[in-house]
DNA sequence: TATGAATGAGTGTTCATTCAT
DNA sequence: GATGAATGAACACTCATTCAT
């Protein structure tokens, strides 16, 4: 991966979870990147490849954070990874994971994006060990509620870029996994 | 409004909620609502101009739901009406509501939307006001709570396109908001 | 047909004969028409589509050049008709049998002209039949012949511009289809 | 000569007459060829200077050729052999021919070639001796004759891949030649 | 009100060519 | 000799928008 390259990516996933793939010209990419256009195309064929290689990249981090929780097997801490799985990947890649939730409503390019399913299903089937020892009744409901709140959270630390509200949020959720009481 | 104006603004709704606004060419909307392409420009002067037109009938539905809601006295009530807001919307107005709720993402676009903000404030004061009546503690929090499900639950109903699975989370829900123990 | 339609038609049909179809860029042809490239595809679609309608102008006028000719009962005169037709063409409609011949090398866009082939399968029917009548021996191998010959005649037309030479040769042939030695 | 360099001349002569000059990019060649697209800077300077050396190579071919024909002084043979050319060429350096062929039509490049009419002039010349000494009338005139109907051979052997039907063509003339009614 | 011809700026993409290694 | 990263000028094509009728 040469260096240019390696800039195309990076600008481009800037570019695209601020304006959108389609508001992201690649003439745009290339002037931010200060790299000819047609760079661009040598290194990923199409706008689309382009995309597909940031989902790439994005798919490893994505990984290395499942794997950290399906691994832990103390399952009240695993359900704490997991409400914390959110705002972290926010904190530190935010860029992409708010390119990754947007298009998800992006039905054409949503389809390039289903590998991610397979880690979130992983993760999915974790939660729900997880919620079944530590006691809940109808665990796999109680994930699906955790799922959804997720998904809220997702989508309201996209569109607020300020995270306090949401950190108190969050310790307010977690003190409900913790009774028992959600 | 004529009958032509009334056919570009339901074709126009479709084809943003489907495709997305950048996605869908004046072009297509004329040609699918059997209407000159310049007409839409007599009528809405602009793109954004039809845009914000549909929010505005949006506007006036969104309205009437959160009449019904804070008029209800029944705190109980109350809160099951904003539970079920979400998906009755999705049933109802699905397009209209797809195309708020995925717009939200797109900056630019985002700003026209403000206005519907006001609406979901008092709905929001109308919740923590019920919650506090059923003598939840730290109703604020709770209501912010409860918002995040909404937002999760509308996300997932915009994806997947079938409800049955997410009938069974509003009861899982409900239930929860009656024993106070969520 | 708009006028602007009808310049680009025609400021197509002379680049595209003498620069060939891949070397014309469509601004080149908006340019020379005075006009926007955009109304180019208006109007045609594609490039392609420019292509096809330069064609289909073409046909008709073949159409007239084939129902002269088979409906010449004399069958001396119908020989000496045939002889004359690429010469004739080539005055008159230069640059359309220009494009028309040489584009039969390129593969891709000789599929769209199939039509025409028809037109020369009632031409190659009509000379064969006349040089039957005018008691020629092996009238399908002599119609090969003149056929070949034709079209070494077009080639060499379409390659010097200047006639002069080519009217002496048409002479010699009509001669030798007279004296039923050729 | 390197291997390498013999490769990209085999390629691009292959694809070449396939697709066309314009048609073919550089960086086709290069991978067909299994070879960096840069080298074929290195060894040609130019897309146009591999042209050139693709029609030097052919040049010597069609040099053998003409000396075969011109030396032969048997004139009826001399004429069977120039009757021959066409398919002999086609069958054995067909590539090289069409792209010849085809060539003679795209202005820009055909200036490159004007080296080969030295090579057809003599062998119009000794056409004309042939037919002279033959004892038929007008030899000039007659050679003009055989020459378009060369052309024409040329350009349906290489839009019919097939060639038995021209086969039979090539008899019937050889015989009119015979007999000496053209 | 409604049409449809026309525009022009922009968009993704191709490709011959250069150059450091 | 050979590579492959990089360029920049073109190219076909799209689309919101204007305007005369």
């Amino acid at each position: 991966m040469t260096e240019k390259k390696e800039l195309i990516l990076q600008k481009a996933l800037a570019l695209f979870s601020e304006k959108g793939y389609d508001n992201t010209p690649t003439s745009l990419i290339a002037k931010q990147a200060g790299v000819s256009e047609g760079l661009i195309f040598r290194h990923f064929e199409n706008k689309e490849g382009l995309f597909k290689a940031i989902l790439e990249e994005g798919e490893k981090i994505l990984e290395s954070y499942i794997n950290e929780i399906i691994t832990e097997t103390n399952y009240q801490k695993r359900i704490f990874l997991i409400i914390d799985l959110v705002p972290t990947m926010m904190k530190k890649e935010r860029d992409f994971w708010t390119l990754h939730f947007t298009l998800k409503f992006n039905n054409s390019l949503y389809a390039k994006m289903k590998y991610q399913q397979k880690g979130f299903l992983l993760l999915f089937n974790a939660a729900t060990e997880a919620l079944e020892k530590l006691n809940f009744e109808n665990s796999i409901q109680e994930t699906h509620l955790l799922w959804t709140l997720l998904e809220g959270l997702t989508s309201q630390l996209i569109v607020q870029q300020d995270h306090s509200h949401t950190d108190l949020l969050i310790d307010f959720i977690k003190n409900k996994y913790t009774t028992k009481c959600i």
